[in-house]
DNA sequence: AAGTGGTCTAGACCACATC
DNA sequence: ATGTGGTCTAGACCACTTG
């Protein structure tokens, strides 16, 4: 090493907190861009890898998005609040409006991509449905975007023998929804259990919503119960944990 | 290039495939140790930042876990479940019981460190609690930690003029824990909201809460309103996003 | 003592975006 | 055309863990 550089921490991590703290003094804003590999270089007198190494650290805490060809930028978190308990109340399907009509402010959330198949049921949707390993399960896959940018990802599963015939086996499942026409078979969701859960995405889910480095995604498991306790659907979502806040209000 | 390698993707590419490949496929089961830079430096044929490149994808996919001067190893994965809703009942926490004994699967949940402070309402916990922002709020803080592990920290705000003198403002706040002193105080808890998010952690709360590169956090930020709907706490929490599988149970 | 991952250098070529 | 980030090489020294 050259000069006296003294401290114990790593070049690349000094570098990194220099950068984050200029961004939250505000001296970069969301969308700007930040100091590149070769203006790092020359400030510190760094080779290109540790440049690089600093600039990886905003990447992958989510602070900033590297842009091949242009530059490294501050990321701007503008979520989607999405309401897990009152987004589902009978009254708002029932009516037949979309359950997902109430999760915007302004911005429009906008279903981008259907698909509707029949397959074997999966082992843990078959655990959760109670059907064996080779029932077969109405497979319903949607692709929702905000503002051009996909968010959410969206199986739902449910069981082949009892949607059969009904427009839930069509890409366009009418006013109400899946939940709707659900009731109208006799099986009228009533209780509802999310699990959440989060990690990173696989590369196919970063594909698939276009997700920049150091964004994580959040698994939301949903199981619809009918009012005798039988699960009627499983709805499988992967959001983008950099458009979404999900709440749930509930008493005590 | 020397050989043939033709396809388009990266190397390390190619190399992180194949070693996810192996996992998914039951060679290397969790806890085991992954072909290190060296082996892989051997096998492929490539420089060393090229094997680590490919052991980086592992590792922020939260599928592996480095292990400074042993190795690279699977990650297991074997999250807590917590429930949102009936933890929260006042049947629970009415009655004696600590709210977090309802979580474990056998596994135990414990406090590692607690502190109580009094500060000025952050600007954000001000607003929520309906406080100015010279207000003094109390500041309860936890660690919780699981199998010896840290999985949860536990910042609580409440406004300070409602819990002076109360155990609340003591690290043991007693049976029924802070929620049944409220009660007490008249001021009990019946209605809750929780926000939740989840993104990369900071390096601090990495650092706390010791987790491996490629795994988020999950922000839950809980307010607690009384049956006149006065906001009376926010406890805003930090989770090992590998270590919990939050739910959500409730009726249409 | 040997092997491991962590950090770092000093080059290089490429695809891509912006101008 | 220039500059950007993305990939890659071939070395090096260090701190750490394990046998």
């Amino acid at each position: 090493m050259v000069g006296g550089g003294s401290a114990k921490q790593p070049k690349y991590q000094r570098i990194a907190e220099a950068l984050k703290a200029s961004v939250h003094s505000g001296e970069y804003r969301p969308g700007d861009r930040l100091p590149g590999e070769n203006d790092l270089m020359d400030t510190y007198g760094v080779a290109r890898m540790t440049a690089r190494q600093a600039l990886g650290v905003l990447q992958s805490e989510g602070i900033a998005e590297a842009r091949k060809g242009a530059g490294v930028f501050v990321r701007d978190f503008r979520p989607v609040r999405r309401r897990g308990i009152q987004r589902l109340a009978a009254d708002r399907w029932g009516a037949g409006q979309s359950i997902w009509s109430a999760d915007i402010d302004s911005r429009e959330l906008l279903v981008d991509h259907v698909t509707v198949t029949h397959q074997p049921a999966p082992a843990p949707v078959a655990a959760i449905l109670g059907l064996d390993p080779d029932d077969t399960v109405c497979v319903r896959t949607r692709r929702f975007v905000l503002d051009g940018k996909p968010v959410l990802l969206s199986t739902s599963y449910l069981p082949a023998d009892l949607v059969a015939g009904s427009p839930i086996t069509r890409e366009d499942t009418g006013p109400g929804g899946t939940y709707a026409r659900l009731a109208e078979l006799g099986a009228k969701p009533v209780h509802f259990r999310e699990e959440i859960r989060s990690r990173m995405p696989t590369s196919t889910e970063a594909d698939d919503l276009k997700l920049p480095a150091g964004t994580p995604v959040i698994l939301v498991c949903r199981t619809a119960f009918t009012d005798d306790g039988r699960p009627v659907e499983v709805n499988e979502m992967t959001l983008d944990a950099a458009s979404y806040i999900l709440e749930y209000d509930f008493d005590a």
